[in-house]
DNA sequence: TTATACATGTGTAAAATTTCACAAAGGGGG
DNA sequence: CCCCCTTTGTGAAATTTTACACATGTATAA
């Protein structure tokens, strides 16, 4: 089989990335070398081509990768080939922020529930989402079928609401608070760091 | 001198959130030790301890990094002594939610301008922000000075867009848009990529 | 003063990731 | 059918990043 050896994480995000290149190019050819990838997206070809390899030989030498099958491929590797429900949760500004942001929803993500403690926002709606009770989150879960919780809210409570996350099994996490949040090891977590981001840059600069 | 080898850029990721530590224990003690940050942020404690070498030698055998200083040092290093401007290109969905986001000011950022292509939009006001017309935007930058391009704009206009932010002479973007931008190599440049963190997200749980 | 426990800074080893480089194939023209 | 150009898939090398391990320094207590 081909998933003997564990796969890089970076090879995972350089996944997205093909993919991408795909809805700027399909138009034109039906087919795209390693190194035509390579020029769109900056990654090295034998990286481009190695990527790929590691879940098939998707290619044929001579010609390269069917753009059609390889889209197809790499949507299915990374779970693209249906809709994945995710709750928003802390409608804070950045909670706000990232319920207003329809790009998670442009693919394959639905927003479909929002929730707070703060009896003032409970009830309402956002977007045509209505924010239910934090303390709701098992049974707004199960019914909506959560399977990503977004979390956006403050610092102080993000552990705590981890694990409210993680007893209303909810397997994923999408964690935006610059928190190191402590979850059993079959709940998935990955952190998104904004200032992080810009600290980075910042950095750079300072040094001229 | 201390910065004769080349710095990993995964170093300056972690410094933000060594950073970030501070703020929730610096109040109980003094001090920290490598073992100590280690256990609060889940990076090894030589890691912890390389890292913060490259830079110079800020800690004491036996008792460990004093807390006040290490977070002046790590603020300097990362050019968090002082403010940096930035504007938001793009006031769609996301540049919207990422105006509202206050997590940007909250440490050193101060998110000053806004500009967009869409008459609709344009002289707006949003979050007391200003939407001016993109092609101000060299005017815009040196008025405001502007140091951060904070990149949100349609997929199809983002390297024309890139074009006319390094026209304008800003020093770096940080851009949201996916897509590969090409940009002189004066001009820092940062990519993140909300769908591709959910992707990574769903790419793990598709394999059960 | 000496023993003990702690913790840094760093040389070295290990692991992971990226890049090179080439044999093996595919395709097209004559 | 043969030649030539292209491009994959993949060992092996190179590079980068992470982790180990320990000599060296610091503090405390008896």
């Amino acid at each position: 089989m081909t998933r003997k050896v564990k796969i890089p994480v970076s090879t995972v995000g350089r996944l997205s990335i093909y993919l991408r290149v795909f809805s700027q190019v399909a138009k034109t050819q039906g087919t795209i070398s390693s190194k035509g990838l390579a020029e769109w997206t900056g990654i090295n070809s034998a990286q481009v081509r190695k990527d790929l390899a590691y879940f098939g030989q998707f290619g044929r030498r001579g010609v390269g990768y069917s753009i059609q099958d390889l889209k197809a491929q790499i949507t299915s590797i990374l779970g693209l080939d249906r809709e994945w429900n995710a709750a928003i949760i802390g409608v804070g500004h950045l909670g706000t922020a990232l319920l207003m942001y329809r790009g998670f929803g442009s693919r394959r993500f639905k927003v479909t529930a929002a929730l707070d403690t703060d009896p003032d926002k409970i009830s309402w709606e956002l977007e045509g989402i209505r924010i239910h009770d934090l303390a709701d989150l098992a049974a707004v879960a199960r019914e909506k079928r959560i399977e990503i919780a977004i979390l956006s809210v403050p610092a102080e409570a993000a552990q705590e609401v981890a694990n409210q996350v993680v007893a209303a099994q909810i397997p994923a996490i999408l964690n935006f608070v610059p928190v190191r949040l402590v979850v059993p090891k079959h709940v998935l977590l990955r952190d998104v760091d904004l200032a992080g981001e810009l600290e980075a840059l910042t950095y750079a600069m300072r040094k001229r």
